[in-house]
DNA sequence: AATACGTGGGC
DNA sequence: TGCCCAAGTAT
């Protein structure tokens, strides 16, 4: 089938569809950006709360740029990818001091943002502005892939570079960029899916190759995932009468500028010992641990295994970190693994007699 | 080009 | 339960 008549089936197909999305009609170019970083790699279920609440806090570029890095993180936490939060901030203060307040409408301006990437560019010059750019993503790929049958992988060059030469002439000759690039995401969330694709609603299929081929699933090739590492981190828990022991993390590594206990990483899953604690976390040997206990984080490419030992120290006597209180603890962005561990751990804030009976 | 970076949901 | 996937980007 000829491209522009693809184009024209799948626009049609997309004027009967309202996913009523927030950022959608009319929205700001600023409002955009935020969307679409908190949308990247994840799906709109799980991003849309974190909109909303973002939006809410920070409602312009110049609210977000004199917000800290800090607070930013902690509207973030639990979402992931928290460099998106860190390089958002830093886009925010370049667009107040470089393009004076005002977001640049050059892709080229766009694309040079931290944080935005080919994809994110083209999807502002597309929504915002109305330029002629194809926002490639995973959707967009997808059935493009399994249309024409391009045997390409998911997410490389080569593919990204394919899918736009088919449609960038299309959405050229069309009077809304806009409209074609929501129409070609839409149609791979909502028709043509990861997981069964529902082809016998396609209006696409009788031309489609992959469904004549019943190889839907093959396209685009996946490439094997490499076997996650595990990293076992042991943290300690270092309470007193309602105040724990906090540093935040620094280094270019996991959870960057979150928060989490004195770590000492080993790369074995034993608990380590009483000697070993005083040593790495230069404490006293009186000092007697309460409990030890195990948390496990799953991310893309590690196992974090997380080992917890209470214990009670004197505030003033330590110098791994801040003694932060329950109220400053709620406040700050901590570290996944540590999320779940306070999740379930919140007496350790409760005074030392009660942590002594146990509860 | 390959790898690292989070978290939650679906089956 | 374990594995896949998600409106990708930086290095």
């Amino acid at each position: 089938m000829d491209s522009s008549i693809l184009i024209a089936t799948i626009l049609d197909w997309h004027s009967e569809i309202d996913r009523n999305l927030p950022w959608k009609y009319n929205s700001s170019p600023y409002k955009i950006w935020i969307s679409e970083i908190i949308l990247q790699q994840t799906q709109v279920v799980q991003g849309l709360r974190y909109y909303e609440r973002f939006v809410d806090r920070y409602p312009t570029v110049h609210d977000l740029a004199s917000s800290t890095e800090s607070d930013l993180l902690k509207v973030w936490e639990g979402l992931g990818y928290n460099s998106r939060a860190r390089y958002l901030h830093q886009s925010a203060k370049r667009i107040v001091d470089e393009f004076g307040g005002k977001f640049p409408v050059e892709y080229s301006d766009i694309l040079s943002l931290k944080g935005v990437g080919d994809y994110t560019a083209s999807a502002i010059s597309a929504f915002a502005y109305e330029q002629p750019h194809v926002a490639v993503d995973s959707n967009v790929e997808r059935w493009v892939s399994r249309y024409y049958g391009i045997a390409s992988y998911k997410s490389s060059q080569s593919l990204k570079t394919e899918v736009k030469s088919i449609l960038l002439p299309v959405v050229e000759k069309h009077e809304s960029p806009a409209e074609c690039n929501q129409a070609f995401i839409d149609f791979g969330a909502l028709v043509c899916t990861a997981k069964q694709p529902k082809c016998i609603d396609c209006p696409l299929s009788q031309t489609c190759y992959g469904y004549a081929q019943s190889k839907t699933a093959d396209y685009p090739l996946v490439k094997p995932k490499v076997p996650r590492k595990k990293r076992y981190f042991h943290y300690l828990v270092a309470v007193d009468n309602g105040h724990v022991v906090i540093n935040k993390r620094l280094n270019k590594d996991i959870w960057q500028g979150m928060h989490e206990f004195p770590l000492y990483e080993s790369d074995s899953l034993q608990d380590l010992t009483h000697q070993d604690l005083c040593r790495y976390f230069d404490i006293n040997e009186s000092t007697s641990i309460e409990s030890i206990i195990s948390y496990q984080q799953i991310l893309t490419h590690r196992i974090i295994i997380g080992k917890f030992y209470l214990c009670k120290l004197k505030r003033g006597t330590v110098k791994i970190g801040q003694w932060m209180s329950v109220d400053q603890v709620k406040k700050i962005a901590v570290a996944g693994i540590v999320r779940l561990y306070l999740a379930d751990n919140m007496f350790i804030f409760n005074d030392i007699n009660k942590i002594e009976n146990g509860k």
